[in-house]
DNA sequence: CTTATTTATATTGCACACAATTTAATTGCA
DNA sequence: TGCAATTAAATTGTGTGCAATATAAATAAG
């Protein structure tokens, strides 16, 4: 057995395990709201600016169309944006949160501290890996993106 | 707009995003073989000891019976593993890999060191960051787990 | 000014991921 | 023993997540 490919050795699944349990552990929050993970991301970028394009948003989310247009679709059935086609350019879709969805931030301002209270580690421990897991995406998505060139 | 809110400071995010470019790196070199991530996992955990017990994959990866049992029936549609009803308790089901199952270990031997080599960081770096990781999986899987008592 | 290329989004199909429920087998306890 | 509670998988339904493809608008090239 290659030890290389033990599971306790992988750093490939720690990530891939702690982005499923910090959903699970915001799942509960949501719930009455009937928001989901990705959704909430979605406010996030919107609550600081508004309106974008759905290009700006999945750029910033690194989500592709496919998974983006539906997600979308459902927070504007839900009434918390609307999506209309830019007069300059028909091409693109711009997104608008409407006053229920600007409304949504306050009910989740302290929700990030709520949630790391859940989680017993030093601040500065997950500020520290805050920094190094971005620098680790940035270099991912630079290989990804690379590779459309070559 | 809260600070805390804005996508820039939050810790689930790059582990949402990595996790996912992650599987984007891998894909290429699960491609020819037909395989997914996650069916990679459960290998990897199979390629440490077989047979296991369904339970037992799913507790080593977390994993919903939801995700597993379709996931495993592919694997096996496949000819990587078998499935059968324990004699000894009905309800459990044993995975087994197969000689074809076995054989694709060789196959992804130095999987981990070429994904390694594409993204920039220091070994004792990405060390250090999986161990992090995995305090921090720990520690929500602790308090998602706690959940259930309560 | 036309056609080729690029860009923005949408659509399709398949594989997770998980909550909630169901089914069947085993265990625990009165 | 007899039956309630527990346990192991499977099933159902909804929402991602992404590759591949399609469509339509804008831009570039000749």
């Amino acid at each position: 057995m290659n030890k290389k490919l033990k599971l306790e050795n992988q750093l490939c699944f720690p990530i891939y395990a702690a982005s499923r349990l910090i959903t699970q552990l915001y799942a509960p929050h949501f719930k009455a709201f009937d928001l989901t993970y990705p959704q909430y991301l979605v406010f996030l970028v919107l609550w600081e600016k508004s309106p974008r394009k759905v290009t700006e948003i999945a750029d910033l989310l690194l989500l592709d169309t496919g998974t983006i247009t539906p997600l979308i679709k459902r927070m504007e059935q839900k009434g918390w944006l609307t999506r209309r086609r830019s007069k300059e350019d028909e091409r693109t879709v711009v997104v608008q949160l409407t006053t229920e969805g600007k409304n949504m931030e306050e009910k989740f301002a302290n929700l990030p501290d709520t949630l790391l209270c859940d989680v017993a580690c030093k601040k500065s421990e997950l500020e520290s890996l805050r920094n190094q897991l971005k620098h680790l995406v940035s270099e991912m998505n630079k290989t990804l993106k690379g590779d459309l060139y070559e």
